[in-house]
DNA sequence: AATGCGATTCTCT
DNA sequence: GAGAATCGCATTT
């Protein structure tokens, strides 16, 4: 029913990854339990000439590393001092372009992703919360357990992978401006953000 | 060694 | 819509 896309799926600029991303599975096997989230936003970055990017004029850093590294592993970083973001790497080795997933849709082990968000069992959510567990890059990282300990993991391999889904539903694809980098100057506008038109689980409209 | 701030979220208004 | 929480990291001294 899953089946795991392979590195070649990962070999493309991070727009074009961004916009294929979108309707693909994000998979965290933790101990044998599977957590599963349909990717329904993403937002690209796109290495050098992105102002935007982490790798902005080719800084390279300890952190940012990752985002040079093979396509189709996880750049994982901290924000604001209390929250992680996951990104695929795409393109190339050496590039430093990367997509931010920033929103899911949870479709399996609504438990777990519970507990993490609200130390509260699912059945106590309110209605509110349980449109809340996933709809945000921070948000998504603490409902799937994801950490930092999981930088550069690769999505191939059999912990944090990323899977298709055979006779899914199409959907409409909207682009509007990334998110969070007012800094960025010119950047800041460009539609490099994507999300899956009418999806609920989207951070923002 | 020091500084300034961020690819966010939550709460309150 | 505004403000706080909170700390690792990139940059500057």
């Amino acid at each position: 029913m899953y089946k795991k896309l392979n590195r070649n799926f990962y070999k493309k600029n991070a727009i074009i990854l961004a916009k294929d991303l979108l309707g693909k599975y994000l998979l965290h096997n933790i101990n044998g339990e599977v957590l599963i989230g349909k990717i329904v936003e993403t937002e690209a970055y796109m290495g050098y000439f992105d102002k935007g990017a982490h790798t902005y004029k080719g800084r390279r850093t300890k952190r940012t590393e990752a985002m040079y590294g093979e396509p189709g592993h996880a750049y994982i970083y901290l924000i604001y001092g209390m929250y992680d973001c996951i990104n695929v790497v795409a393109a190339a080795k050496d590039i430093g372009q990367a997509v931010l997933i920033r929103a899911l849709e949870p479709i399996k082990g609504l438990e777990v992703m519970s507990l993490n968000r609200f130390n509260e069992p699912f059945k106590n959510l309110k209605r509110r919360q349980i449109t809340n567990l996933t709809n945000g890059p921070g948000k998504l990282c603490r409902a799937f357990g994801i950490t930092r300990e999981l930088y550069y993991e690769d999505f191939t391999g059999d912990c944090l992978y990323i899977c298709e889904k055979k006779d899914d539903p199409e959907f409409e694809v909207v682009e509007s401006k990334r998110v969070g980098i007012d800094y960025a100057e010119e950047a800041k506008d460009y539609p490099w953000r994507f999300y899956i038109k009418d999806n609920v689980y989207v951070s923002r409209l």
